[in-house]
DNA sequence: TAGGATTGCAA
DNA sequence: TATTGCAATCCTA
């Protein structure tokens, strides 16, 4: 049984898609109470608590309490969400969040700033290329003044519109670089005063006296009963450009001679969705070790070699097949390969004939009983799924499509982290999990753990799901700290 | 000074 | 070509 319990992860759980989960908003939501505000005891946050006049924070303090246990009364009268969820996966987790926050994160300073000169160089070429590419000064960061130097002055053909104008993001520059290399050397400008502005800067700034960053994860924000991370946020560390990719190697190991080792499921949502679909050709797939796109590439092409283009609508197919298509793409059916991926998805589902048969089966249960739910039998109510409006209903019928697979992907990592955290304390270990960045958990390892650690969470991960036809599958990445390598 | 708009990073 | 979140910056109210 568990020691605590939360009131607001009770709503959370219940209805993810509130905003703004709050004590004071469900006390005049459920009992039309209005609940003194933090800003009127503290004079709007000129005071801090501690100075605030005793009585009145007394009262303050008493009201959080007294309200905080009726609501905790109210929610044990109607259990309406899944005990099993409450109790097994998100109140659980709560230490184990508390435990990742508290360990913190270790960041080599002297990697930051050896990218922070590298980044800064950069930008000071580009700028002076940009500028003399434009015959004057601006503010690049402006979308407002490169719009004007771009499509005024330079008079550059215009791309996509945003909502008020028209946009001058990459993927319109891009498709000017070939004729304009003015519009290269802008994003490129661009790019790098992202990583050095959010990620050395923003990162140093947060580094206490040790170097070590401490974040906070917030397990009742997504719509998706998925975790998020603030301050700084450490789930979206670039990765895959080379320069970027050097901001993950300040992320380095506390311990001497320690590594860093980051445990990742591999395609999750296209596992669960062959386990959860039990179709037998996605199955066989993986139990023959291809690469589920080259497979899909296969059956849709009926070839093994595929052109580039070929590869574009393979990937599309595969993303619309697991998350659906969005009312918007749905109205742009207009646009020509959009309209060519479409008979290409019907071909998907020909050679994946239980996927369909799963998809329809799941919009069927959702019309009659307005939920769906994950293999956890977390559930989701959506009622608009029997609308008239087609574009509500095929809006409600993605939803519950893509629902099963990828919210069940956020509860199996919730419990994977449960599980690791138990068989880290039982063996007394003084590695510590330092991350979770959504598929993916990243551990701080002290010296001598390593191989242990591994093989155990490596176990742990892959066996969440009990007899299925297929494991879930999970790649290992680790890294040095590498000063200490020579 | 607050907050909307734009942009871009991750999964 | 999905979706959801966080954050930096610009710029108007």
């Amino acid at each position: 049984m568990a020691k605590f319990y939360d009131t607001l992860i009770w709503e959370y759980i219940r209805d993810p898609w509130v905003r703004w989960l709050a004590l004071d908003k469900l006390a005049s939501k459920y009992f039309d109470y209005e609940m003194i505000s933090y800003k009127n005891v503290t004079n709007n946050k000129k005071l801090s608590f501690e100075e605030v006049d005793l009585l009145v924070a007394a009262d303050y303090s008493v009201e959080d309490v007294y309200i905080t246990n009726k609501l905790y009364e109210k929610q044990k009268k109607d259990w309406i969400i899944n005990n099993k969820i409450l109790y097994d996966i998100e109140i659980p987790l709560i230490e184990v969040l508390k435990d990742m926050e508290i360990s913190w994160v270790k960041i080599n300073r002297d990697i930051l700033k050896w990218i922070w000169i590298l980044l800064e160089n950069e930008i000071l070429r580009l700028k002076k290329e940009i500028f003399s590419l434009a015959w004057e000064e601006f503010n690049i960061k402006s979308p407002k003044q490169v719009w004007e130097i771009l499509f005024i002055k330079l008079k550059l053909p215009k791309g996509k519109k945003t909502k008020t104008w028209w946009s001058v993001n990459s993927e319109v520059l891009l498709n000017l670089k070939k004729e304009f290399p003015i519009a290269e050397s802008i994003v490129k400008y661009r790019h790098f005063s992202k990583l050095l502005s959010t990620y050395v800067y923003g990162l140093i700034n947060l580094l206490d006296e040790e170097d070590l960053v401490h974040t906070s994860y917030n397990s009742t924000v997504t719509s998706t009963w998925r975790l998020s991370s603030t301050n700084p946020n450490l789930q979206n560390i670039p990765v895959w450009e080379w320069i970027a990719s050097q901001i993950r190697w300040a992320f380095v190991s506390r311990w001497n001679k320690g590594k860093i080792l980051a445990l990742d499921y591999s395609q999750v949502e296209v596992r669960l969705l062959a386990i959860m679909s039990k179709d037998k050709n996605l199955i066989n797939a993986f139990k023959n070790g291809f690469d589920i796109h080259n497979k899909t590439w296969e059956f849709i092409f009926w070839k093994k070699e595929i052109t580039w283009s070929e590869r574009k609508i393979a990937k599309a197919v595969n993303f619309w097949v697991i998350y659906g298509i969005s009312a918007f793409w749905l109205n742009k059916m207009i646009n020509s390969w959009v309209k060519e991926a479409w008979i290409y998805i019907n071909k998907f589902y020909e050679n994946y004939s239980k996927v369909k048969d799963f998809f329809d089966k799941t919009i069927k249960k959702a019309e009659e009983t307005w939920y769906v739910e994950t293999m956890f039998w977390r559930k989701r109510y959506i009622k608009w799924i029997t609308d008239r409006n087609t574009l509500i209903k095929k809006i409600a019928e993605r939803e519950a499509i893509n629902m099963p697979i990828q919210w069940t992907s956020a509860d199996i990592i919730k419990i994977a982290m449960i599980e690791v955290a138990k068989m880290m304390k039982k063996n007394k270990l003084k590695s510590k999990m330092i991350m979770q960045v959504h598929d993916e958990l990243v551990f701080d390892v002290f010296l001598g753990e390593e191989f242990f650690l591994k093989k155990e969470v490596k176990k742990i991960m892959e066996n969440i799901l009990k007899d299925t036809p297929i494991k879930l599958k999970v790649d290992i990445w680790e890294w040095y700290n590498w000063w200490e390598t020579k």
